[in-house]
RNA sequence: GCGGGAGUAGCUCAGCUGAUAGAGCAUUAGCCUUCCAAGCUAAGGGUCGCGGGUUUGAAUCCCGUCUCCCGCUCCA
């Protein structure tokens, strides 16, 4: 059931504009997306709705846009060069997946092991008097497992300094491993698994750099901390927000928007003194919170996740997770990811990312406390959440089913829609010269093909919070009707008040009021 | 990568015991003028995912291939 609403879901968002498959036309690209010309206003409000509430809101918190191409050292001082790139091989028997360099790891500790319980025998035999460096150079089953091991192991590191994929499963079926699940020894090929992108700089061949396509917008922020502390005149405690493309070129990316090979993140990592990060831990895990339930889809549909294992770098994680169709899943995660990258990129690039701290009159590498949240992931909560099948009794009795976007007001695409009950005696221009005068501050939509109701049910699944129709009394007293999206009631106002009510609905004053 | 499902009009699908490619909704134009999707008339839109084979003839049968969706492995 909730499957069926997820796929409505996905059906109803190509329909109205909101996401379509990327490269339709060429059978698509897979778990690529585009945002349809509704799907960019929603998202833009969106990322409106996280800068104000970072940046305007707090005095300490600026912005920053770093570009996706960074110099390539940055991904290994943050270890995401070594942490995504594994040669894999699959059983085809149990279906599990292995990391081929363990499994020959594996192997040669198993000669290893050989060789120690012969000594462990010899010592035995032995006693007091057992010399095991002569014992090992001398003893012919010791010193026929040490030749296999040498020859494995120079075969084993040969075919990692070559990269050599076809020679790693070579070693396997020779070393005649088996799955630990099948007990089989029936595996695929080797693949190299490769989760950055790269690509080259550099227009010549011999001059080209391999550089990759950022995995995380986090290094942009940690590579500018001293640029934006020092022409900033920061003080401890602030941070820096950023929203930006990511890319990860993930084994499975599914789930419709949830998970993307291009995807955007919305990050900010806040520099605090090392000893306090914990509290600003929980001071951000509660704003993060306030933030989401202020849209008001329901404090029950979220929750906090504690990650039992922590990353190498953090000291604290949490996931605010939403209750999807399919699910509680992460929308955000708050990491304290302590002074490990800025000590990583002061390491790898020599130069001393530090801060001056005048109470204590002392130099030290801040800490971080960072909150991250996936656009998309952001879209399709709040796509998920207002998302309605209404049953709707009309005067004669007749029921039909209305589809209606309850989108927060603010992230509406369109705010309101202006139309002519009918196309004839001046209406249409009326509709076009009030929409003339609201077009500066509000998207606005016209529409004047088929009934009334059909209108109001198109702006319904657009999510449009307001359709204001003129009609013939409107030209005698400038009045016309406006209509509310969630009620369907309707009220007559005069044609002056339209942008103040719509302004007073919309605004985003109200959501940041209600945060903490 | 493995397993399962599916590719026919913008959408949802029918046609699949081989023989001129269909419906509903949507779109466009005109009529009607009506405050909650269903009035009338007309039109546009498809190399039936792609390639090959069998056949007088293939959306339909056979082989190959691509893509998408779901599950599993991974997810800093």
């Amino acid at each position: 059931m909730a499957d069926d609403i997820f796929k409505k879901l996905i059906a109803h968002s190509k329909e109205y504009g909101f996401v379509f498959q990327s490269s339709e036309i060429y059978d698509g690209l897979g778990a690529v997306y585009d945002y349809g010309q509704n799907g960019v206003e929603l998202k833009n409000n969106i990322k409106k709705y996280w800068r104000d509430s970072m940046v305007k809101l707090h005095e300490n918190v600026v912005g920053l846009d770093s570009a996706i191409f960074m110099h390539p050292t940055i991904w290994k001082a943050s270890g995401h060069v070594d942490a995504f790139n594994d040669p894999l091989i699959d059983n085809k028997d149990s279906k599990k997946r292995y990391r081929a360099d363990v499994l020959i790891e594996d192997a040669l500790a198993k000669i290893e092991a050989k060789m120690d319980k012969e000594v462990t025998k010899a010592k035995k035999r032995f006693g007091d008097s057992f010399d095991e460096a002569q014992f090992r150079e001398t003893n012919p089953r010791v010193l026929a497992n040490q030749e296999k091991w040498n020859a494995l192991h120079k075969r084993f590191s040969d075919a990692l300094n070559n990269n050599d994929l076809n020679e790693l499963k070579q070693i396997i079926i020779d070393q005649e491993v088996a799955c630990p699940v099948s007990g089989s020894k029936n595996w695929t090929d080797v693949r190299q698994f490769n989760l950055m992108f790269s690509t080259e700089m550099g227009s010549t061949a011999e001059g080209a750099n391999t550089i990759y396509l950022r995995p995380e917008t986090a290094q942009g922020i940690f590579v500018n901390y001293l640029n934006v502390q020092k022409t900033g005149r920061l003080k401890l405690p602030f941070g820096i927000a950023q929203i930006g493309k990511a890319f990860r070129n993930e084994i499975v990316a599914r789930q419709f928007i949830f998970r993307m090979r291009e995807f955007e993140q919305m990050e900010m990592q806040f520099f605090v003194k090392p000893g306090t990060e914990l509290d600003w831990f929980d001071k951000w895990r509660e704003t993060r919170m306030s933030w989401h339930r202020a849209l008001g889809f329901g404090d029950e549909n979220y929750r906090f996740h504690e990650h039992e294992k922590l990353a190498h770098y953090a000291n604290a994680a949490v996931d605010v997770e939403y209750k999807f169709p399919f699910g509680f899943k992460e929308v955000e995660g708050i990491h304290s990811r302590t002074d490990f990258d800025l000590n990583q990129h002061q390491e790898f690039s020599g130069k001393k990312i530090q801060y001056f701290d005048p109470e204590l009159g002392k130099s030290y590498v801040p800490y971080v406390v960072e909150t991250s949240i996936g656009v998309d992931r952001m879209f399709l909560q709040v796509m998920a959440a207002s998302y309605c099948e209404e049953e709707v009794t009309s005067s004669n009795g007749k029921v039909d089913t209305r589809v209606v976007l309850k989108l927060p007001t603010p992230l509406a695409p369109i705010k309101l829609a202006v139309m002519p009950l009918v196309k004839k005696d001046g209406l249409p221009e009326k509709a076009r010269e009030i929409i003339g005068d609201l077009k500066f501050d509000f998207n606005c939509a016209y529409d004047e093909k088929d009934s009334i109701g059909k209108r109001y049910r198109r702006m319904d699944a657009l999510g449009t919070p307001f359709c204001v129709t003129v009609d013939h009394q409107t030209l005698e007293d400038n009045t016309v009707t406006i209509r509310h999206r969630d009620t369907m009631e309707q009220e007559r106002v005069a044609i002056e008040a339209l942008g103040g009510i719509v302004e007073n609905a919309t605004n985003f004053k109200a959501l940041y009021a209600k945060l903490k």
